[in-house]
Order: C-alpha cells, then structure tokens, then sequence
DNA sequence: ACATAACCGAGACGGTACGTCATGTCTTGCG
DNA sequence: CGCAAGACATGACGTACCGTCTCGGTTATGT
C-alpha cells in the first residue's frame, strides 16, 4: 500500500505540456539557464507550479524535454553519402561547429551540458535519445568508407568518432580555443589520416 | 567615474581568506556543488557573508579558488621524462584518468566544470590559471620527444593534446563510456602513430 | 494598472495570523520593540517571513495588529456611569494612569507610539480602530452629564477629553513627570471645573 | 583597574563634531530618520564611524545633539510681556504651532521624540537641556501675570502649563486633529479661564 | 626637538536583519 | 481528477548597517 501520487498519463493534457516545453526553451533563451525558475515557466506558460512538478522531476528534466522536442532528433538521421568520406566528414563536422555557433542553439545546450554533468540520469537519457541515433547514422557513413576501402576496415569506429567529434566539444564548452571552419577540416584530415586503410603492399 | 567600492586587498585577512576556501572545498565534497550555498560557506568558515561577497563575485569564483589553491597548480609542474614518450604519455594519462575517477577530485571539478560552462570569466580564468601550466608542460615533454625523433618535427602540439585529452574529458563529463586505464592506453597509441615521424629511409 | 500583488484574503490561513501576533506581542515584552525583528516574529510563530510580508506591510503594523488584537477595543466600550461624574471620570482617568503604569501594557504601547509617530497611515489607523471608539464612549458619559446638569451643555467635548487626556499622554510619554493616582484627581476636578455648568440662580 | 576608552574630551576635533552633526541633521531632514544610520552620517561628514562610536553611544544621541545645537536652545529665553496674559500667550502658542508645521522642524523632532519614548536617558537629558529652560520662561510670564491680578495667585503653574502645551502636543504627535491658529487661541482662552483670579466680593 | 600618545580617516571584519525570490507541498474551487 | 491559482514553511539570495577592530597619518603636548 503506497501513498505515492502516481498520475495517469492517459488523463495529461497535451496543451500543458506543450506550453510548458515552449515556455521554457524560450525563458532559457531569453534570460539563461540559471534564472529560469519553474515558477516563471508555470507563470509563462500559464500553468499551474503543481502540473510541472506531477509530470518532471526537476527543471533540468524540463529543459531537457524542451530541447529535445525543439531539436526533433526523434526523426530519422542520415547522414550525406556522395562516395567521398573526407568531403562528407567535413560537412557535417562543419555543420557541427556551426550550430554550437548559434546563438539560438547554444544557450540550451550549455543548459543541458551543466545538468548533464551533475545528473547521471539525464546524463543516460541524453545519450539514449539524442546521442545515440546521430552516433549510429555516423556509424553508417563510416562502415560504408570501410567498405568502399577509404578507411582501415579495422577501425574502431567509436574511438574514431571520439576522436573526432570530443575536441570540438571541449573547444566549444571550455572555450579555450575559437570553433572555426578550418579546425573541422583539420580534425577531419588527421582523423581519417589515422584511420586509413594499410598501405596495399602493391608487389609480392 | 566609477562609485564601485574597490576594496584594498593590502587589508585583507590571509585567515578569513584560508578558512572560506577550506569550507567550500569542504561542503561541496559533502553535500555536493548545488547545495553548497555562500550563506553556508561563509556559516562554517566562522566568517561574514559580506567577507564573502568582498572578494568574489559567485559561488563559481570561490570554489574555483578553492580547488585551485587545493590542486597547487600554482607550482610548477612536470612531466616525466624517461626518454620513452609512449610511456611517459601513457603513464600521464592514466594518472589523470585515476585523478578522475577519485571521488574527492570528482565533486568539485564537477562543479567547477559546471560554471565554467556559462561564466566565460571563469573560463578564461581557468584557462590560464589551471589549464596553461599543464599544457605548457605537456608541451615541453612533446617537444624533447620530436628532439629525440620520436614525433613529428611538425606536428602540431596544441591538436595533438586536444585528441589526447579531448575524448577521456567528455567520456567523463557525459559518462559516454567508461574511462579505464585501458582507454588511456588506447589513446596514447592511437595518437602517438597519428604524429609519428616520417620513415626517414635514411640509410640502409 | 497595477502590477501588484494582491493577495486573496479568503485563502488567508487563521492559524497564522494568530500565531503572527501571539508572537510579535510576546517578543515587544520580552526583548522591547527595537530588538524585535520580522525574522524573530516569524522564526518564533513557525511561519514563514514572506507570509508577514504578504499581509502586513511593515513591523510596526504587525504590532499595532498585536496590541489591537490583545486589547480587545474591538468589542463594544461602555463606561460607568453612577450619575456622579467626577466620581466615574476619576475612575476611568485612575484606571488609564494605571495601565501606563502596567509593564505589560507599557511596551507594546510605547513600541506603538513610536511608530505612529512617523508613519501617518498607522496614526489613521490607531485613531480609527483604537481611540475613536473609547473616545465616543467617553462622550457618551459627558453628555449624559450634561443632561444631568453636572457639565455645561455647550461644552466643546473634544476639547474637554484633550484637556483630560493629553497631560497624562504627555507626562507618560517624556516622563515628564510621575504619573500618580493624584494627578488623576487633580486633572479631572481641573478639568470639569472648567466646564462646569454656568451658575442659574433659578430660585431661591 | 579598568580597560575602558575614556577618550579625552581636549583633545576632540571641534571640526569633526560640527560635521558629524550637520550631516546628521541633514541625512534627518532629507531622507527621515530611521533610514538615517550612523555609516551614512560618517560618510556624508567625512567622517570615522569610530570618531561618532567615541563621542556619542547611540544615533539617537548623535541627532539629539544635532537638534539641540540647532535648536539653540542654550541661550537665555525670554518671552513676550506686552501687560496683556493672554495676548501673549496667544502669541506664543501660536508660534508653537507654527513651528510645529514647518518640515524643517519637524522631521528631527518626530525623530526626537521616537527616540525619547523608549530611551529614559534622552528624555532627562531632553527635559533639562530643552524643555527646562522654556519651561522656566514661560512660568516667568505667568507668575507677572499673578502680580499683574489677571491670574489665579494659587494657580499651578505646572498643571497650567500642561493644560496648554500637552494638547498641542498630543495632536502634532498623533495627527489627532489640525493644528490650527484658532485652536491655539481657543486652549489659551480656555486654560486663562480655568485659572482666573477668584472673583473679587465687592461688598461685604 | 622630538618622542609618544591620543585622535582621526578609512574600511575590513563577524554578525544580524532586511525584503525578495524560488523551492516543493498543500489546499481550494472550477470544469 | 486534472488543472490554474496561489498560500504556505523553508531557506538562500545579495545588501545595508551594526559595533569592534586594525591600519597609517596627522596633531599636540610634555619632557
């Protein structure tokens, strides 16, 4: 026998939830993580404090919900396959350091990445629903450069995305260093370089 | 014109200084960063908010203190060098990868990870207070492995640090996977071919 | 338009209130009116200080709520009246010089008066809830005095209860002088001897 | 043997003290007196707060020098005598009055009595140093009016006083009623009334 | 004439309280 | 019963002052 509140899904009201995940990506935008308060999303999304708090644990979840469904990760990924991998890399590495450059993209996301750090769960979550998908369409396009003999069939892929993707994100969150154009292309360069396929011992 | 009050930091109490980064240190290990707060920091270094407040701008700013005069970046730091960079490296690398997962470490780089991540200031402090020295050493022990020929007299120190380090910080920071000495190990290999030396044919 | 905040009444919690000015008349006895704070009040009312805050607008209100509260004027206010008026004026003039004189009454009505002095919304709010009522009690008195013959029947009663009651005010608020039983008598036959009825020889 | 500071009273800094209660008197006047503290009284006089801590135990010390020194009370008074009590009387209550009224005066001397009602020691100290003096002058008009036959020779003078000042005193204080030119006439008439020589018996 | 003791300005310090904001829980009344 | 509204106890915020305490720098004699 359990006292536990425990809430029926199937009687939530979407325009709530909709609301609330709206009201707070733009709160987070407008005035920042740290000074958005559930109290200004329940009032700016003119919602009740209790309605947060039944269907999210904490605000970082809320804000997680929220760019999650602004992000809209949950379609399908693929990623560019033209036959050449460096071109194909350097275009989405590109488009990488170009969404951590706006503006619009950036404040949420160094919103998710504060709570991300403290709060394993959400750290788990982030992986399952965001990270992964996009991890596994790189895969794709990678195991396809294997089999078109652009890459070491050996390689180990995640290694290779960690290698790739884990500088542009330190660059960008510590800022130790500006996220240009060109930084993408030599990250993809030296990657592939040391990924690529043996030497074909060409004579016997 | 300015009607800041600049407090003269000659008149300052090296005590009261001492105890409140003790105490922060001290709460962020036990209670953790989000429940550290100024009121009781300042509570238990036996010391006045406004003391507190006198000398730093946030909390982000004392802990950051805190950890930076706990770690003794300050001194100077050294790399080994037994003339082997692969195991020199390694040996490195695994040792940040064991400071990582020291839960006494953890806590408050956590924390200070966390500002750090919307506090450009405390960035830029962190940079040059903590970051550059280690880089700066790190840097030393490369450049007398390209001396010895065992890197590439060209290769490009600052990348080849990011790659190193870049993946083990965000397997930590966003828990991807686990960081074992394994890992560190992979690491430095993988790194260390990407920048190997030309095969000079020089003589047969 | 306003943008304040006004706070529904109806959902006003009883229990607080009271525990409010149980507590705010308890701590004016015990440590005086100026060592009072809002935070004791509300630590010592287990309440919460925004819930002061919400209600009262000021300390000084708070007690004048705790005083009016205690001192029960609320309730109608009738005064002797054994057809001798001398004899009931000296009465009731006794009984105020001996309230100043009670250390329990004396606190909370000094810590009053000092705010009134000041705050000229308390002193209509003092005059409105507290004096008036007493005051047409008196002159309930005096006109059945008048009717008796005892006082002249075009006696300016305002000014007859001010010549009455401001030199013991006085004599109790700068302490002036002792506050006797005595004076009482003195002011009071001073007084009505003033207004005292003009003398009709009628008939002999 | 005792540790206490007894500063030395030749050695202050006539300067100082003038500032300290300018700035005081001032700081009253233009923002009232309880958001009138002792930091801003040093700082506007250019001042140590120590300097105030030496000479003066409480603010309500330091305003009440402010306002005596002001006030000038230390010189002789004297008051009019035209031949005429109660023209005279007039005359001086009206001025009461009218001081009464003037901003000017009244913030520091609402500040003054607030301060009095609680503190025993300001109210001897303000007895002997303001009302005293006054106090005596006017006795001295009304014991030539004895002489002069237009008062009661067995009037009592104190009791007199009261009866014309405490009035006025108490509707300044509480905003009773207006304080108005005619009413002072009207207390005047009223008390001269009150203690108007026996009437003679002409025959035996 | 020069020590030496005080006052003095400045302001850091350990504290207390301020009045505001947000937390997460609870209650009320509407739909 | 979900919900908007919002009162509530709690607790932290950042600020203002409190009264005490150094710190140098003037005075201002007193030998």
């Amino acid at each position: 026998m359990s006292t536990d509140r425990k809430p029926d899904p199937s009687r939530r009201r979407q325009q709530s939830r909709d609301s609330i995940l709206e009201a707070a990506l733009a709160l987070v935008l407008e005035v920042g993580y740290s000074k958005t308060s559930i109290e200004s999303i329940a009032s700016r999304a003119g919602v009740g404090k209790q309605t947060i708090y039944r269907w999210w644990p904490s605000k970082g979840a809320v804000v997680f919900d929220s760019v999650l469904a602004h992000a809209g990760v949950e379609d399908g990924v693929q990623l560019p396959d033209t036959g050449d991998v460096e071109a194909d890399l350097k275009q989405v590495l590109r488009a990488t350091v170009a969404e951590f450059a706006d503006p619009a993209f950036e404040a949420p996301i160094r919103a998710l990445n504060s709570e991300i750090i403290f709060d394993a769960d959400l750290a788990a979550a982030y992986r399952e629903r965001m990270a992964a998908p996009v991890e596994e369409a790189k895969k794709v396009r990678l195991r396809s450069a294997q089999a078109a003999g652009q890459l070491d069939p050996d390689a180990d892929l995640d290694l290779l995305l960690e290698l790739l993707y884990a500088p542009v994100y330190q660059r960008w969150l510590l800022r130790t260093a500006p996220l240009t154009q060109e930084y993408a292309d030599q990250l993809v360069e030296t990657v592939l370089r040391t990924f690529a396929p043996a030497r074909t011992p060409t004579s016997p």
